[in-house]
DNA sequence: CGTCAAGACAGATTCGAAAGTTCTTGTCTC
DNA sequence: GAGACAAGAACTTTCGAATCTGTCTTGACG
């Protein structure tokens, strides 16, 4: 079977490769994507490239403008801000919902999750101001079973969507801003039993509490300006690392 | 200066065009979109066919699987059910936003919105089963111009979106099914009067019945199965009209 | 010295053909 | 007669060159 795999074309690739750079922080938001680089980097021609950004587009990752090209979605407080707004309030509804439909399976997923993440190291000596890629993942999981329940699939999408986006922030966040005595794994273990206690009204206010204060965090350290890793100036570097 | 309008580039016509065509009926739900078809239509190579198609993916207007072609996303109870239930709760949570955040031009755009619509021709006699395209017009504007004095940007794009696929919807519902004692301009104007006066709870209430009394009548209409106004038979026909 | 216009350059967009994959049709075997 | 295999056709995907648009530099004019 020398078969590509049924669902995998160039394209595929491409995308999944760019946005794995792009959330894990090797593309700095706000620079451009030029496609000479990116089909020498990628090994692909100008039509792939571009058919990959263009799905990127589509779940917000890269921004373009006729005529002058593709950039990384750049960052902003105000649009911080708005993104922590809009999830507090659907991921708290999504997954009340998830509560009140979700089945025994669901329940499984999510205390298994759960599992997962209490197991993962939640800091590395090396860099005390990230969690580790092992966390971050393990968290992102976690976040993902508990609303997993939910049987109405428009409203998970877009729970999904604005949390992989929420993803990029916290990549690009200076400091994870973590306050001493926050008991974090603690806020998990109460989100989680409130949710397969089926204790719907509890676990949205948690995850509303729980959205709202991280991100907080990640506003408290940022300045007014818009949030730009890589200042505009002439350096041909668009690649970090 | 016979510029093309920096705006205004071949994909973006045949984008607004594909959309208009599926929007306004003219394309099937569950109608393959084969390129050679579309590149003869629209006049376009198929490079550009096929970056139209895939901006109208992420717009969830069209579907697509690897090397299986692109289709007219097909319409299902479940989706509709679904569709309706995001709308209920996310619209009326922008619309209680708006109104807090609104300022006095939003509500002169509102109010203006809400004239035009009072004026427009609700049924025309030659097709007694669908509104006419006027009033359809004039009625997305005004639900638009009531949401859009919210100012996070990413509730009020979730918001549209949603909105927008509900249309297909609209227009593809075998009747209307109004019923003969509603009285929908009134419920209009109830809406606009709680808007521009500042209840936000009751403006939200009012959309949350409003969305579910209208797509209620859409699924009493409907059968138990997906569906497909063009059955999978044989037949080679893929455009209406 | 400041402003404006024209030309040159870089880069995005578009196009048509070639290659690979899936679906269909026809035939063969059990 | 039914099921399975194989060959052909149609279609999607990919590619690299040609075209067109936007931007920057350079020069002249007020």
């Amino acid at each position: 079977m020398a078969k590509q795999a049924g669902s995998g074309t160039r394209t595929d690739e491409v995308h999944r490769r760019l946005r794995s750079d792009i959330l894990g922080g090797r593309l700095v938001p706000g620079s451009r994507l030029k496609f000479p680089e990116l089909c020498e980097h990628y090994g692909v021609s100008v039509g792939a490239a571009r058919e990959a950004l263009t799905r990127l587009t589509s779940e917000g990752l890269v921004k373009t403008q006729a005529h002058q090209g593709y950039v990384v979605t750049p960052l902003s407080h105000k649009d911080l801000a708005d993104l922590t707004s809009a999830r507090v309030e659907i991921e708290s509804l999504v997954l009340r919902l998830s509560v009140l439909e979700g089945d025994v399976e669901w329940e499984s997923r999510a205390v298994a999750a759960h599992h997962v993440l209490e197991r993962a190291v939640f800091m590395s000596d090396d860099d005390p101001d990230h969690p580790t890629d092992e966390w971050s993942a393990a968290h992102a999981k976690f976040h993902l079973a508990l609303i997993d329940g939910c049987t109405n699939r428009r409203l998970l999408d877009v729970a999904r969507a604005l949390r992989e986006e929420a993803e990029l922030y916290r990549q690009w966040s200076v400091s994870f801003g973590q306050e001493p005595d926050r008991d974090l794994a603690g806020e998990h273990r109460a989100l989680l039993e409130a949710s397969v206690g089926r204790q719907a009204d509890l676990a949205a206010q948690l995850v509303r509490d729980h959205i709202a204060h991280t991100a907080s965090l990640l506003i408290s350290v940022a300045t007014d300006e818009p949030i730009r890793p890589n200042p505009p100036a002439p350096t041909p570097d668009r690649r970090a690392g």
